[in-house]
DNA sequence: ATCATAGTTTCAAATAATGAAACTTGATCT
DNA sequence: AGATCAAGTTTCATTATTTGAAACTATGAT
């Protein structure tokens, strides 16, 4: 396996023009999705012709509107179940959650960006998809940050390299050079913290799930300025420490299941 | 949009190629997946690659595994958000849930079987994607057969052909000549059963969710046969209708925001 | 009836995919 | 250590697919 490369032929142009769907976040027209498109009419078409016939896409003869199809939700649980951290963190998350009675947010980075796989809120038990596949950026959240942390020179590089530093709040770092600082001090400290930083009165706790060193994942425990200071937040290390070691352990076990 | 095709280049080979490491349920060498596939070694290894670089798979290089990759999450949470009935549902399945007290699920069809979209439980209030995209038959569930009881008969006998019949308990439909009998008695009754035919000791009422005369879903109670008997299911056929049809008044206003 | 717009099809040229075979890597046995 | 074998990776001439400008069709507005 090589180092990534940009270029993916056929393949890569055309989950390229299934992104740019997904963007709009509502069913399109094709005229719509082409003002946005790097390629040609017919080119375009094509691709939209063959993703839905591929059940990537789906279309709606009667409005002329395309919008996601239903195989993603059928190949993501087969993702969510081989190759997250939600399955095998249940009973610890179940576990935590009674303890802190906090939101809790199970995440893990995909493209630079974080993706949260798991969470538990008081609010409405749950809503399946509606949050876990959600994704947020890395250089503002506890559990970004916490993963940026410990990545290695190369791939720490190439993260920086994507996110936006959108100013948030007055408190979102501005610049790589000042979240490169802060996360030396995530690592020394082992623990990270969102301080308002995506949105005012949000703060959070987070901290790293390492497997051999390398951060496969990152667990946080959010609450509100109205209800916690930031000193609160450090009354949860314990708990939070215990479930992401219990977290990574599982993940080692999983990993290594005959040993 | 012409009648779907099944030679879609490039891009469909690479996506039977994601379905066969999907198929696994587990991470997987290069070579047990060659020997499930109909491609020469070198052309599934660039479609690997490929997978891999698009990140819809994730490759281990300690064990040298590939898994499904992350990016499906993201992109089914657009598919979940933008064209599943779950998310307007919400309201709906919490009351028709406080009502009954019984297991819910929230089922759609793709490409022949049912998938499921959203669920309401007693046992642990969720656990997201594990239920959600998960995949059933259509011929032996309730969701299934209320479904294809509306369907047109060029869709219905397309549907069929793609019906595994497995006799999964003694009362599982054997064939499609007896379930088409069983569908014009639904589709008079407008309500669905499973009578013990997917799982012994678990019996369901379904009905079907209709938008201009089409099924866009159906909506299912459970419950065993230690707890309720067969009669007893139509006990609930009022809230199940009011809710079935809140949903369809929901989509309705959905598809036409400005009407 | 005419025009405008959105969507669809065509076809020769350009490009990418294909796969048999050769090669590299790493583990296991003698 | 050297030989053997299996798994994974790369090469390259051949073959097949993709590409996109332009022509065309359907639909709706004036």
């Amino acid at each position: 396996m090589n180092i990534a490369r940009d270029n993916d032929g056929t393949v890569g142009k055309a989950l390229s023009a299934l992104e740019l769907v997904a963007a709009f976040e509502r069913p399109v027209r094709f005229s719509e999705v082409l003002e946005h498109s790097p390629y040609p009419k017919a080119t375009l078409y094509r691709f939209l012709q063959t993703l839905t016939n591929q059940g990537l896409l789906q279309y709606d003869p009667d409005q002329g509107v395309y919008s996601m199809g239903m195989r993603l939700v059928r190949l993501a649980h087969a993702a969510w179940r081989q190759s997250s951290l939600a399955p095998i963190s249940q009973d610890v998350l179940d576990t935590l959650y009674a303890q802190v009675g906090q939101t809790i947010h199970l995440a893990q980075m995909d493209a630079g960006q974080v993706l949260y796989v798991e969470k538990r809120t008081a609010i409405r038990p749950v809503e399946m998809f509606s949050q876990a596949g959600k994704v947020g950026p890395a250089y503002c959240t506890g559990v970004g940050k916490a993963m940026l942390a410990y990545l290695g020179d190369v791939a720490l590089e190439a993260a920086l390299q994507k996110q936006a530093f959108y100013q948030h709040t007055q408190f979102t770092h501005a610049d790589a050079e000042s979240l490169k600082t802060e996360l030396s001090q995530i690592q020394a400290e082992g623990f990270s913290y969102d301080r308002e930083e995506h949105e005012t009165g949000i703060i959070c706790i987070a901290k790293a799930i390492l497997l051999n060193g390398r951060p496969i994942g990152a667990l946080s425990i959010t609450t509100t300025t109205v209800r916690h200071s930031f000193d609160d937040l450090n009354e949860w290390k314990q708990p939070l420490t215990q479930a992401v070691e219990q977290i990574a352990q599982a993940a080692k076990d999983w990993q290594f299941p005959t040993l």
